[in-house]
DNA sequence: AAGGATTTTGGACGAGTGTCAAGATTTCGT
DNA sequence: ACGAAATCTTGACACTCGTCCAAAATCCTT
């Protein structure tokens, strides 16, 4: 019975337990029980792979989808006509819509860090570091527009749906840790100690980051200059060499 | 015929004509045509102030379930439920739905700059005038939360939503006048200039009260007491007298 | 190749949505 | 106080939504 893979352990990270837990413990007598035991180990973790791999697929699909058309606007059977499979099967692989968003922020995450940390660059000097870090910004502000506003969109949702904070708060922690590392490394360069603590300067780079990508969004050409222009100044700023 | 009070004019600023503007013209000829003008003129306009009175009214409902709610969650029939009348009389006094949450978001505007406004202070010295904008922001962020809430929430619909992008601009336009305003006089107290421009600053400034919300809606009782120390340092950062 | 388990489909469900129109009610100039 | 115009209610409509389920299709072990 019961196609339903999901037991009440969810809220401890979502682990997924194949079908019923009982039957696994209850197999077959017909044969030794530590060779059945080592086949049935090789055969589920395969079949969990396969699942997750599920997932991930489905997953990506509800992203671009959110991507495209904003948490307000996105339904499930949008989302499974974007991935080629029919609107059940996200029933299957995720326990209700909120699992499923609440999957798609992490794996936002994943992507996310990733792009971040071709930006952590080898720089050998602060001027190259501020112009590399910039750019790094102009590019994907450009690139990942329409990802980046759906991290926009998804923070905002949180501040109403307290089922996404948790992820949310991770996300931004691990922004701000990157903006960190940047700024202590610039810094480091410049030999000028940060003027502000790390907090601070992730929302301002947080807010001018924001601030570009809705312009950029609104089709003002000049959006990547300017930002790359403010990421430079800001850097400045930061470590107390602005000049007024 | 038609109680549709909409002409396509509604682009030009929600300008509202009673009835078909036809008749108003091909008016009854029993009387001079002088005094009925100006008899019809007063009465039109008691009319109009009436009509405007009740979209003010039903603007703020939606203000409020909007911002409980957020927009995703927010529809017309809660709208309606939250003001007292039924769900039909919202489009007699607006076109739709996004009329209705465009009339809300530059209502939301007026609002929001009016409690700005008390915050430009007549404060005599620098440090006075920190403190002072310093607890006001943390006042606001105690007292106004779910209303800047759902100012992030719909500056995050203008992301995807078109119709909204340009009252949301505008509304940006205003904050960021706003703290320029505060910076500047604060530059002047102290006699140093700030070290960027205005963009830069209300981006900084923004980044951080958002982060701050973000805190405050998930309980963190250290947030306004963090955000009132954050604008202080801000400001000291922005005039270039900030020490490491 | 058979047969059981897994995966996928597509339809049904009830609730909720925005929108509209016809009728009841109220307002207000005469 | 009358009657027309303005205002408000009510119910209906055509959707879309998330969810669930039985059956079909597919996979994989034996």
């Amino acid at each position: 019975m019961s196609r339903f893979r999901w037991t009440d352990a969810q809220d401890v990270g979502h682990r997924i337990l194949r079908g019923n837990p009982d039957e696994a413990v209850t197999a077959p007598v017909t044969r030794p029980a530590i060779r059945t035991g080592e086949r049935a180990d090789r055969i589920a973790r395969r079949r969990v792979d396969k699942f997750e791999e599920r997932r991930r697929e489905l997953g990506d699909a509800a992203l671009q989808t959110l991507s495209e058309l904003g948490y307000a606007r996105t339904s499930l059977r949008e989302i499974a006509q974007n991935s080629g499979f029919s609107h059940g099967v996200l029933h299957y692989y995720f326990h209700d819509k909120v699992d499923l968003i609440t999957y798609c922020v992490r794996r936002y995450k994943a992507v996310c860090v990733q792009r971040y940390d071709d930006v952590v660059t080898t720089a050998g000097t602060a001027v190259q570091l501020a112009a590399e870090f910039a750019g790094a910004m102009a590019t994907t502000l450009v690139d990942d527009a329409v990802l980046h506003r759906l991290w926009y969109d998804l923070r905002s949702q949180s501040l109403f749906e307290e089922s996404f904070r948790a992820d949310v708060a991770e996300i931004d922690a691990s922004l701000e840790r990157m903006i960190s590392r940047v700024v202590s490394r610039y810094a480091e360069l410049t030999g000028t100690p940060p003027v502000c603590g790390t907090t601070l300067a992730y929302a301002m780079f947080d807010g001018m980051f924001q601030q570009s990508l809705l312009r950029q969004l609104s089709g003002d050409p000049a959006a990547p200059a300017d930002l790359r222009a403010g990421v430079v100044d800001m850097l400045a700023i930061v470590t107390g060499r602005a000049h007024p």
